[in-house]
DNA sequence: GTCATTTTATGCGTGTGATCATAAATAAGA
DNA sequence: TCTTATTTATGATCACACGCATAAAATGAC
């Protein structure tokens, strides 16, 4: 499934080097509008920085590994999920275009904490260790608004966490949704449409493919949501 | 329950100004031995922080409110919780001294996403939103080991997540064990017993007491941990 | 268009943690 | 010491999400 990119530093001709001609002129018709960019991208590649187009499914590093870079989506989705010993997965976030992720490893020295497989065509940019830490050492402002993304994703699990533990599966599946519009991730910004599937929904919320289609069935008849063609709008 | 201090300038005689000499020594006695200070409190009160003794059982901010304080534990513990409607809690965090709590909504603005409450006599510093950001901006290396703090807290969430979302309590149970057992939290130093109640561990866990009691004892017959007294070794 | 694959949908028996009741053990205070 | 409150412990019943089977509907490829 993909190519294993947790190597220590870049296999050749995987992530590709940011001449200042070419840079993402190759993946324009890639890019997706888009709302909140973490790091500028120009700013990256002077610093650096290298890119890499990814098929579906191709797994960016596993959890459990080693990790040495900053990763940021640039164009498509990064799904973050933990995979255990009996298959079942957990999808911790979806990750769109502008944002960071799997950032732990740069600061605390522990391995991933979870797996980074590519959703669709993506492109992700990348930054070492080492460069990542002295831009943000040198640009207060850059590290305030990270630390901002990081309070943000905190809070998230924080309500998650909270529903998880007490609420019912409709509360839960609510919370999610309350959540991606705030975000406005993963939902067409035009209409409300939930564009993750049921065991997607599953997933992120603990619950079963079942349980999610019964519960949100039942959504439908409060008036919570509406479904059209088995698609979602909240 | 406690003097609620939800105002945006601390209450007269509250919080008590870090005059250069008196400073902490009225409160030596309740110092405890701290492993990791966030940030040096010398230098807090060198920025004009403030701090306050607080009895069991007093809240220090209440969920759903706004925040404008940086808060840090000098001495004693402070619990991180949610409370629902119906009175059930989620206990998201047991904070030890020199740790920071409640700063989410210095950096998105959004209300606390829990109330904390003073566990047994403590004593907590504090320092104003913009003081704080102001801080950080200029010492880098804070920046840092704050990001740091964010990143840990983040990673125990998401192990958490996964648990809750996937495993028996059994498991849930041994991760949080796992857990104390890194961060050394709510744990003799000396020992490993765990010192906080199985009530606390079901608030936790999102399991109910009995459940957390059943599930304790079957760790106990597969040699997992040791009770002693009713008390948990592992 | 047809066919294959994925996603959504529904029924039904089962298992497990919640819930309630009750009691023993420990801790705390006078 | 005795008394009270808190914590731990255990049994019995029940609700609810799980897990499996099966099928319909939607999506995508050709």
């Amino acid at each position: 499934m993909g190519t294993d990119f947790n190597q220590p530093l870049p296999l050749p001709g995987s992530y590709q080097p940011a001449s200042p001609a070419d840079s993402f002129d190759v993946c324009t018709g890639l890019q997706t509008p888009v709302d909140v960019v973490m790091i500028d991208i120009d700013l990256l590649l002077t610093w650096g920085a290298t890119y890499k187009k990814l098929e579906p499914g191709e797994i960016i590093f596993r959890e459990g590994t080693e990790g040495h870079f900053y990763h940021q989506v640039v164009s498509g989705s990064v799904h973050w999920l933990n995979v255990d010993d009996e298959g079942s997965e957990f999808l911790q976030e979806i990750i769109g275009p502008g944002e960071s992720f799997g950032e732990f490893p740069l600061f605390d020295g522990q391995p991933y904490a979870a797996t980074a497989v590519a959703g669709k065509e993506s492109v992700v940019i990348r930054l070492s260790k080492h460069t990542f830490l002295q831009l943000l050492h040198d640009n207060p402002c850059i590290h305030m608004s990270f630390t901002r993304l990081l309070t943000e994703r905190l809070r998230f699990k924080f309500l998650l966490l909270k529903e998880l533990s007490c609420a019912n599966p409709e509360h839960r599946i609510a919370t999610l949704f309350d959540h991606f519009k705030k975000a406005r991730k993963n939902i067409c910004s035009k209409c409300n449409r939930v564009n993750i599937t049921r065991q997607q929904i599953a997933d992120m919320t603990g619950l079963r493919v079942e349980t999610v289609i019964r519960s949100i069935r039942n959504l439908q008849e409060k008036g919570t949501v509406v479904i059209t063609k088995g698609k979602v709008y909240c």
